[in-house]
This record gives structure tokens, C-alpha cells and sequence, in this order.
RNA sequence: GGGCUCGUAGCUCAGCUGGAUAGAGCACCUCCCUUCUAAGGAGGCGGUCAUAGGUUCGAAUCCUAUCGGGCUCACCA
């Protein structure tokens, strides 16, 4: 039982024994750190049932605390606060609880417990990764990794948008204008190249249409007329008939791009334990459109067309199937759920990262998955996050104006690079060594930049503000870890032993910070919110950096002071590491 | 127009289920390197929490309206 609990308890018991009522429940806060004290009982709520003056009754509370409870020190009165003080010994109890407890905030999953599964990513595969992709894929990761932390099992997955006139566009562009090319011929990434016979196809489309219009036509029958985009259609009409060159075409470009994206996948960290394609999954939805259909979850209309009326619901009618039989992007997905419950039945939840603007869409999707009576589609959460800007505007793939992930993390390991040169501090280092080092600290400070912004906000990206060392950023964070490693490295007495000391303010604060982990883990966990992790490890280091310029620790007065603010260094250390390994994040031994 | 969402310091962001005088970082100004890594620390400046009402002992937080930004209302994915 932690110490809340415990308060909760007595306080209730205190005021019954005082004022013979029953209170259920008990608001406590942390003390701010102008009064004195540890934790504030908030005494206004119990004004409903207590009729009084506050400052009495949290007196009367607190007396009865300081009788009872070994670990209430004393206590004071401000209005209706009734704030109080807790021993050291509560406090070094504790940290020496956890001193040997290494994944300490972490929860194991129990055997035979339900499975999440986590969707990110899911790109198309006709164009390199961005910097809208990273923050996907960065949330979705570390999001997995968090419910993994709070004790439940994890599937990763993504769905692959390998189906559809977007690839065909890419594999016309290829055949007509490629000359066989291919990554090995070029040098190229596979998603590069083939990203490279998109546009082309988009520059060639837009000529047509150009002459088009100057031979007559109007813009929207040139768009729909020009020659090009006509081949392309048909390519998907023969693709979808299993013509076999077009097939192993599709095959061949598909993989350039899969193995592009596995190198970018790499270089970010994030992995998956199982894949999705659109192609697989998209004929398994069309069954169960003909079962709602059977069922009266859907409607046909007189055009052939299969509808689900959420009107009742409060939101729109919604198409589940074409007036030609084929599939839609909501059929699809009803497909990919249910298959995935197929392939792993111990999943009974699902979280799915992706973007705002489909809002509307899993809306759509989850009420429909419930109409169709699945047990699961109560559990399924849209981890929807705001796009990302760039200082100069809007991305748009047409325009150019798109961050290519590769080219991001080259820039800032680059600048990471720059700035540690200038400062000098790796003498002695390997060249493969200070590579390493770059690009852990490069990756760390686009990694916390990014996720420290709560998901569903939009972010401004400022590629020159990201790399910034100071402050709330990643490689502060990671610097303080160096540190901290640095000490470990020099304090060459034992300190394995658990000590009695009389605590300094600063070691207090640090350990009522490391007190909180777990509880930010489960909250990260409930709410999908990288954020609260980020957020609190920057705490918990300005903690420690304060305490690290104030208090000398290896030059302590005492061996025992010595011992306990080397464990006490540790514990921060392996406590930032552990929140930056739900991040995603590395942390560096040096620095 | 309907629906959803966001609006907190000059800038980038915290502020959990309503609680005490709204917090950090950047930028700007003062100090602190013969002492464990100065990528650091101590302090200062900076706010009508978009606006107006309401709910209550108490509102940045909940409700309503208004203003402003974004997204979405496709037989695209």
C-alpha cells in the first residue's frame, strides 16, 4: 500500500473518530514548495458534510495524523489546506525498497493476459517516408512500448498500402521512362526511386493536361481524358485481373520500396512484429459487408451501392462498398480488424496512430465494428496526433516543400556532430565511436523534441530549434545520464550497502520525483501519452542538476553521505534510462 | 453551413480527474568554472490563461455563446 493510500485511510479514520461521520473520499495534492510539508490533505470538500470552520478541522485531522501515523511528522494549517510533513525515514524506507529493483515503475505482463495491438505507421508505397511518417511512427512506438511497461502485451503491426492506382502511377512511370533501372543500377534507395517515378508520372500527367486545354478541352475533361492517367487505370484493372507481368512488376517495385523503408525503420529505431497488406485484407472486409447486409447493420441502395446509416448516431450515412462490387478504404479496414483478431486471438484491443484529418473516419469505423457485434470494438482507441509544420508552411509532397525522414536524421546526426566538435569534449574517442555517439544524440534530440509535445496538438518543426542542447531537449537529458555515469566511473568505494542518513532538500525532492514513476507510466499508458514520460523525466533531471550543483556528492563529509548520493545518482541515472527506453531513446555512456 | 479540435509569457511548450501567489525552456539582463562533465547552476524581466457570460466555497481546467486557427463532411486512400 503507498503512502496515499495509507493517508486516505487514516485521515477518513480521523475524522470519524472526531466528528462521527463517514467521509468516502479524500483529495490529497503535492505541497507547493512555498509552505512547508510533504502533502496537502484539501479540507473544502469535507465542508459538505462536516459543518465547521477548515482551519479546525484540518487541525483536528492533523493532530489526530501526528498521534497516530509513525511516518506524519507534524503539520500546519493555511485556510483549508492541511498540509503534512512526512519522517525521512518514510522516504529512505522507500529508496532503499528500490534501490536493487532495476526496472523499478515497470509492470511484467501476467501469462495469460489480453494482447493490444498497436498500428503505426502505414505508409504508401509509392513515396519515401517524411517528417509527418516520423512522428507517426515515433508515437506509435514508443506508445507500444509504454503499454508494455504498464503490464500489458504488445502486438506492433502496420497496414502496407500496397493496392491501388497510387503504385500503378509509379510502375507505368517506370516502365515508360525507367530504362530497366533499378536501386542497385542507380545507388538509389528503393523507395527513393520509385518516390522519383511518382512524380515524374505527376510531371508527365500535367503535360497532358496542358495540351489538352490548349487543343481545346476543358480542365476537367483533360484530367480525366489525358492518356497516361488512362494507362494507369487500365494497369490497375489488369493487376486486379492477376496479369502476370503487371503482377511481378508490382512484386519487384513493391520490394524496392519495402527494403527502403526497412533501412529507415532501422535508423529510427521502431520495429514490428507482424505486417498487413491492403491487398490481403481488403476481400475479407467484402464478405463481411454481405454479412451486415444479411444482418441489417448495412443497406443497398437502388444503384447497387452498400450504405451504413449512422444517422441515429449522429453522424452521416456512409458508403461500405461501391454500386461495382468493389471495396473502399471503410471496407478495407473492417476487413484488416477482423483479420487480425483471426490471426492473433488474444488481441482484444486495438490502438491505431494515425492523423487527425481521419478523425472522422475511425469514428466511422469503430461504431460500425460494434454494429457488427464484435466484442473487441469496444476496446479500439485512435491514437490521433496534429500534423506537423514547418516554418515555412504547410507540407505538401507536390510542392516539394516534404522533410524526407532519411535526410532528417542525417542532418541532425550531422549537427550533432558539429555542435560536439565545438565543444570538444570526445578526446580520445574512436572515429566509429563518435559516430555512434552523433547519432544517438542527433536521434535523441528529434525523438524528444517531438514526443514531449502532447499528440493531439499540432507541432511546429524547427529543424534549428530541435537540435537546441539546452533546456527541455533530449540531449540534455541524455547529458545529465553521462554525467551521472561519469561519478558512477570514479566512485570507487562500495556502495552497495544501504545507509542511514538524514536527508538534504534536495535528495528529498528527488526521491518524492522517483516516487512518482510508476504512477506516470500507468497514466502514460491510460491516456497514449508519451508527453507525461517526456515531460516528467525533464523534471526529475532539473531535480537532479540542481542538486548536482549544490550538494557535493563525491566530496561528501561522510562516507555514508557519499554512499547515498552515489546510490541516489544511480537510481535518476537507471530512472531516465528506463523513461527514455520507452521513448525510444539512447542514452550514452559519455558525452 | 454541420461535426470535431486547438487558442496559456515575444517564441516553443507543461499544467493529471476543478484547489493556495498559473510553471519550464529559448530570447533578454545579473551573478557562479583551482572542487564530481559550464551541453550546467542561482536570480531578474516577462501573463486580463482568446473574449463574454454561467456553474461553486474555489475555474486555465466544467457548461453555453462569440471570435480566431486547423481538420473533416468523396463511390480517394
Amino acid at each position: 500500500m503507498n503512502l496515499q493510500q495509507s493517508l486516505s485511510n487514516h485521515v477518513k479514520q480521523a475524522v470519524f473518530a472526531i466528528h462521527n461521520i463517514q467521509i468516502n473520499t479524500v483529495e490529497f495534492q503535492a505541497t507547493r514548495k512555498e509552505f512547508e510539508g510533504d502533502i496537502t490533505v484539501v479540507i473544502f470538500p469535507m465542508l459538505r458534510f462536516i459543518k465547521g470552520n477548515p482551519v479546525q478541522i484540518g487541525t483536528g485531522i492533523g493532530d489526530y495524523l501526528v498521534e497516530h501515523v509513525e511516518d506524519v511528522k507534524a503539520f500546519n494549517v493555511v485556510k483549508g489546506f492541511l498540509n503534512i510533513e512526512i519522517s525521512d525515514s518514510y522516504y529512505t524506507n522507500f529508496f532503499n525498497d528500490i534501490i536493487n529493483n532495476d526496472i523499478y515503475g515497470f509492470v511484467s505482463p501476467e501469462a495469460n493476459a489480453k494482447a493490444i495491438m498497436v498500428e503505426y505507421s502505414s505508409p504508401n508505397t509509392n513515396k519515401p517516408l517524411h517528417l509527418g511518417h516520423v512522428r507517426n511512427n515515433l508515437l506509435g512506438y514508443s506508445v507500444a512500448e509504454i503499454l508494455k511497461a504498464s503490464g500489458k502485451k504488445v502486438y506492433k503491426t502496420q497496414i502496407i498500402n500496397d493496392r491501388g492506382i497510387h503504385i500503378c502511377k509509379s510502375m507505368l512511370a517506370w516502365k515508360k521512362f525507367g530504362h530497366g533501372e533499378t536501386p542497385e543500377s542507380t545507388g538509389l534507395k528503393g523507395d527513393k526511386l520509385v518516390g522519383n517515378y511518382y512524380v515524374k508520372f505527376d510531371q508527365e500527367y500535367k503535360k497532358e493536361i496542358q495540351d489538352l486545354i490548349s487543343r481545346g478541352k476543358t480542365e476537367e475533361d483533360a484530367k480525366k481524358q489525358a492518356p497516361i492517367l488512362i494507362e494507369a487505370q487500365n494497369m490497375l484493372q489488369q493487376w486486379e485481373a492477376g496479369d502476370e507481368d503487371v503482377v511481378t512488376l508490382w512484386k519487384t517495385m513493391n520490394g524496392w520500396v519495402y527494403d527502403g523503408f526497412d533501412e529507415t525503420y532501422k535508423n529510427l529505431g521502431v520495429d514490428f512484429d507482424t505486417l498487413y497488406y491492403e491487398s490481403n485484407t481488403y476481400l475479407l472486409g467484402k464478405e463481411f459487408v454481405t454479412e451486415g447486409l444479411k444482418s441489417g447493420v448495412f443497406y443497398k441502395e437502388d444503384d447497387g451501392s452498400v450504405w451504413c446509416d449512422l444517422t441515429e448516431d449522429g453522424l452521416d450515412k456512409k458508403i461500405v462498398q461501391r454500386a461495382d462490387g468493389t471495396a473502399v478504404y471503410m471496407t478495407q479496414d473492417i476487413g484488416t480488424a477482423i483479420q487480425r483478431i483471426k490471426d492473433f486471438p488474444d488481441v482484444d484491443g486495438m490502438v491505431y496512430t494515425v492523423g487527425n484529418e481521419q478523425d472522422y473516419h475511425f469514428q466511422v469505423l469503430f461504431l460500425i465494428l460494434k454494429k457488427l457485434g464484435f466484442d473487441w470494438a469496444q476496446n479500439l482507441y485512435h491514437l490521433s496526433y496534429g500534423m506537423v509544420d514547418l516554418p515555412s508552411g504547410k507540407m505538401k509532397s507536390r510542392e516539394g516543400t516534404v522533410v524526407d525522414a532519411d535526410d532528417l536524421i542525417d542532418n541532425m546526426t550531422r549537427t550533432a556532430e558539429e555542435i560536439s566538435e565545438e565543444l570538444g569534449k570526445l578526446e580520445g574517442y574512436s572515429n566509429e565511436e563518435k559516430q555512434t555517439l552523433y547519432k544517438t544524440i542527433g536521434l535523441g534530440a528529434l525523438k524528444y523534441y517531438i514526443l514531449k509535445v502532447d499528440p493531439k496538438k499540432r507541432i511546429l518543426f524547427d529543424p534549428k530549434e530541435s537540435i537546441d542542447f539546452q533546456g527541455n531537449t533530449g540531449p540534455f537529458i541524455q547529458y545529465t545520464y553521462a554525467r551521472i555515469q561519469s561519478i558512477l566511473r570514479k566512485a570507487d568505494f562500495d556502495w552497495s550497502e544501504s545507509v542511514e542518513v538524514s536527508l538534504h532538500p534536495k535528495e528529498k525532492e528527488l526521491i518524492k520525483q522517483l516516487l512518482l514513476f510508476p504512477e506516470v507510466i500507468q497514466n502514460a499508458a491510460s491516456q497514449h501519452s508519451p508527453a507525461l514520460i517526456a515531460n516528467y523525466t525533464y523534471d526529475l533531471v532539473k531535480l537532479y542538476n540542481s542538486f548536482f550543483q549544490n550538494v557535493s556528492i563525491l566530496g561528501a563529509d561522510n562516507l555514508n553521505e557519499k554512499t547515498f548520493r552515489v546510490q541516489l545518482s544511480n537510481k535518476v541515472a537507471l530512472t531516465i534510462k528506463n523513461a527514455f527506453s520507452v521513448l525510444g531513446i539512447q542514452v550514452p555512456e559519455r558525452m
